[in-house]
DNA sequence: AAATATACGGGACGGTCATCCCGTTTGTCG
DNA sequence: CGACAAACGGGATGACCGTCCCGTATATTT
């Protein structure tokens, strides 16, 4: 079943970080750096294949550390998922920028979307977990500076200006495709069933002659 | 956060149901009759409205019931949920059959996937809960006569055949587009957003010439 | 109207987790 | 190499929730 209910205990809005995602004030200790990225990946990993319901216990058996260290470097668990999406971001807002320039408008955009879909599929879950215990995650990115949504959304209106996509889609429309490709529904979670999907959601998308 | 194992609680196959869901053996007394469809009904309106977290106490009070009354008609929260989403199956599958006489292939298709999409925005999740738990909710719905999916996948082939829809479109694909429609990012939920994602996809669905 | 089975209410129970705390260990700096 | 702060481990704590139970109330039957 699911739960959904989270005192939302996210209220702390970091104004900058670096690269560990960590505040400016003072550097870890290097075990404590080393445990929080091993916790990190360990914690994408299983939440990916298993599904969010993992208990922090068992993330913390398994990267090999104890439940206060989880806990030190994430105090809830909202924040664990928190840092793993940011992670993801920056990652993603690099392809983005890459994308961006060289290719037409169209291209660019179609392309970003697919890669989205794609990663989307081995973090189903995350975004919606944060959304629903009130944590805006696309600020807090932007923050950061991988404002992913808004590399999306210029992308869109780029595409739409160069006559490539259907003038009166609008962004919100756009998230919600990618979350259909991205649906549980689907049997075989293999590529090319993946793929099958985003062709006929692009397909849709595309502007044709009246 | 989301919690998704469940102790599968849910073997019991009744042979047979009646209009309001229980088994032939006995009579319900008039009392527990209405109590069973209030709370379903509540019950209904509640997961759709505030997720399926909503505690199993919480529906009791709001339906105005003590909790054993409703832990005595559905044993666990799973058969809860699966009869909620077999009360829509009843009623869904004999739309099914009203879209199938009269209108061409395409268009039954086309507007019983809409009519789904509408329905599902109504009951958010519930199918994934139950699958999750291992609960075969297409099997029990076509054991009881009601079976959506099947009259789906029959229009799905007809349409095809007709040469509405592409023809490398497989029913899973089908189903996932609809998921992709009910997302929860669609920040606004009103009927408008809904009808132009639906408009999208059934033009990507759509068999075009080559 | 009395008798009886059926259903009701809601408190109790047990299990599961996230989070906190504190005695112990270990990296770091002089 | 010694001292101190930082970080570690993992058991304790408390909250939440699904399910069960049983004394009480009420529909049904004769």
């Amino acid at each position: 079943m699911v739960k959904e209910r989270y005192g939302s205990a996210m209220a702390n809005k970091p104004t900058a970080t670096d690269a560990d995602g960590q505040k400016p004030g003072r550097a870890l200790r290097a075990d404590a750096r080393r445990n929080r990225a091993r916790v990190l990946q360990v914690a994408a990993e299983i939440f990916a294949t298993e599904g969010l319901s993992v208990p922090v216990h068992e993330i913390a058996r398994r990267a090999g550390v104890g439940t206060g260290t989880v806990s030190r470097h994430f105090p809830t668990k909202e924040e664990l998922f928190a840092a793993i999406l940011l992670d993801r971001m920056e990652h993603l807002s690099g392809q983005a920028d890459a994308l961006a320039e060289g290719r037409d408008a169209g291209t660019a955009f179609f392309t970003f979307f697919a890669t989205l879909v794609h990663e989307g599929a081995q973090h189903r879950g995350l975004a919606e977990a944060l959304a629903g215990a009130g944590y805006d995650v696309e600020t807090a990115a932007a923050e950061a500076g991988h404002d992913v949504p808004g590399r999306l959304r210029t992308m869109l209106g780029r595409a739409q200006e160069a006559g490539a996509v259907r003038a009166d889609i609008t962004y919100p429309d756009v998230k919600a495709l990618m979350a259909g490709c991205l649906s549980r529904e689907v049997d075989d979670t293999r590529a090319d069933a993946l793929i099958r999907l985003v062709a006929v959601v692009c397909e849709g998308l595309r502007a044709r002659p009246s």
